[in-house]
DNA sequence: TATGAATGAGAGTTCATTCAT
DNA sequence: AATGAATGAACTCTCATTCAT
């Protein structure tokens, strides 16, 4: 009732909400959407069944929130370390770095993220697009656009060049040890790319 | 007398597994695993429910013999055309563009292979690695390690290579639109690699 | 001092509970007891969750509760427009004429009635019984004894003769259309009891 | 495969099916649509309860089968009683004592006809009006038209007149004691609306 | 007194699998 | 070899109720 209730109420929620969706986040990278079962999610985040629908509509809904939730923190540790660099190769080394990085920081986040850009699930994969455009602007605009301006990259179609990297970025970060280290270094993706772009 | 019946039989229950695994494909590749029921799989093919214990162990167990089954159409397809060419070069362009052509013919086994190459069950992507290392090989051996030898490419790792390719190739091939025509043509993907190997 | 805030509270307190009742025979009489549920009650009503829990031990107490409301309301509504009249056949009347009104004029509270009287559950059935006596009594005593005394109906067993009267009331209260309008006129109803009761 | 076995097979789904819905009327009889849970009806029956989503596509269409299922009875049990008389006033009686009678041999089956006539479910309401045309139609033709032509009745609305005689019929069936006796005698509220009727 | 976050029993439903025919 | 009736574990979701604030 009092104020200051209403404001703790309010924090009590969202502590809640972000415990559910880092459990969720954990079980749906192991198991899949429809491997993972609710009750599990719940458990993990120290809570009962019905708990996840006091802030959830549904076992989808979360998925749908969660989406959003990991583009947007995976969005803003990238952009980050793309903007810190000046020049337009290095921005593109950051950006294959950085990806390694996240997804070695954040290997279930990343799992997800893979599962659904990748799924069977033709809303899932709708949402990930849309959740995921900012990165591609990032991509677009503050990479391959400057390297052209800056006449380090030679004149390339903007919009798929873009849509290639985000590829290869997506695929060294889905092929990955058990310890979120890729496969392939992500300097080696990188130097391709730029032997592909330089002027 | 008994022999013609019993290679009848034989024939008809060979007959019979195709079907199913071809209905498998459809179903797994719109609904994903967990979200196709075996029902749908023998009524797809003409058969009754039952049919399907009839020929495999289990619903991963058909998932599993249609994973050989994808890969070695699929290596077929690709290698047949890879190595119709002589030059490395030519080889690589061959790569990427029977690839996409492959897709788009096969869409239905190419989401089946991307779903379970990126997708949460760890078995599977087991299964699939295992079933693709041939078209590895063909990469490593056929393309780059050729390509060092002709002098088009420079020396590189060959198995970090090959994987950064068949990586690219995956993710060329897993985004695609409702006709299986990839986003990203084909030709620009194989340029660019190229000037990455090229010496 | 005190006395005063106590007797405020008190008020407070009835005012809520009448809010509450209001809303639950609106939500009971739409979707039935089982397919009501204790939340869009207090919502309705304009209050929280659980403030309904403040006010009555359980849902089948809020029940409880609503069906001595209704009754209490429902006979004072009915035995004053009776009583307005001498002659017992005006009386006959002027009850399947009262019965009408007052579902058109509270057809969610008809509707709580109906479902519980006709209802599955043997206990509300038995509550209804319990708070429909005096309406009963109404029928037996104002109506037919004194339509006997009167010598305007002939001599019936006052007790299986009130049973059909209200049956047949009933009846007719729960045939009606989504105005509340029944779908048998009501005069010809007591046309027929009264053909049937004369002497 | 084999056309006896198809019969054989027919056969077999007919038994289960009616074994589902003889359980599932008592059961929806003694704790209504809501409070009847799909697992008791199965195990009643004899079945596990996925059996009954074998012939069920839900637990509401199981009750619009059995409304269907009733209503056809019920029509069987009353014509054949009403029609064996010539006259419409023998015919009248006959009306109501076999109602009676079939509520003392059917009581679950006149439960379930109730809760869905006077209940809170809509559809299921008016499901049950449609099922019930036929006895509806059967008041209007066979008793009170004939009634009408044969001089026996005053010229009365035919529709109205057996609105209401429906009605009273069911008010009838529906009080009634645990052994399914009428709490009033079906002779006398015959002779109620021989009385209203007559020329 | 009112609140609303949390609970967890319990419901309807799905479906992989078995097995008698 | 093919069938399809039956099974029952497992799942998602609902909601009456509790209780700390």
């Amino acid at each position: 009732m009092a104020r200051y209730k209403e404001e703790e109420r309010v924090k009590i929620k969202e502590r809640t909400r972000k415990s559910l969706l880092a459990a969720a986040t954990i079980e749906f990278a192991a198991n899949g959407f429809d491997g993972t079962n609710v009750n599990s999610i719940s458990l993990r985040a120290g809570f009962a069944k019905g708990t996840v629908y006091n802030h959830f509509k549904s076992k989808r809904n979360l998925m749908s929130e969660l989406i959003l939730e990991i583009a947007a923190s995976h969005l803003a540790f990238v952009s980050a370390r793309v903007r810190s660099q000046r020049s337009a190769d290095q921005r593109l080394n950051q950006f294959f770095e950085a990806g390694a990085d996240f997804v070695e920081s954040h290997l279930p986040e990343a799992r997800v993220m893979v599962n659904n850009v990748y799924g069977p699930d033709a809303d899932f994969r709708q949402e990930m697009y849309q959740a995921y455009l900012p990165m591609f602007d990032l991509v677009g605009v503050d990479i391959i656009s400057r390297g052209v301006e800056q006449r380090i990259f030679r004149s390339v179609d903007i919009t798929s060049s873009a849509a290639m990297l985000m590829n290869f970025y997506l695929s060294v970060a889905s092929q990955v040890d058990d310890l979120g280290r890729p496969w392939i270094p992500p300097r080696q993706v990188a130097d391709f790319i730029l032997r592909g772009l330089e002027s």
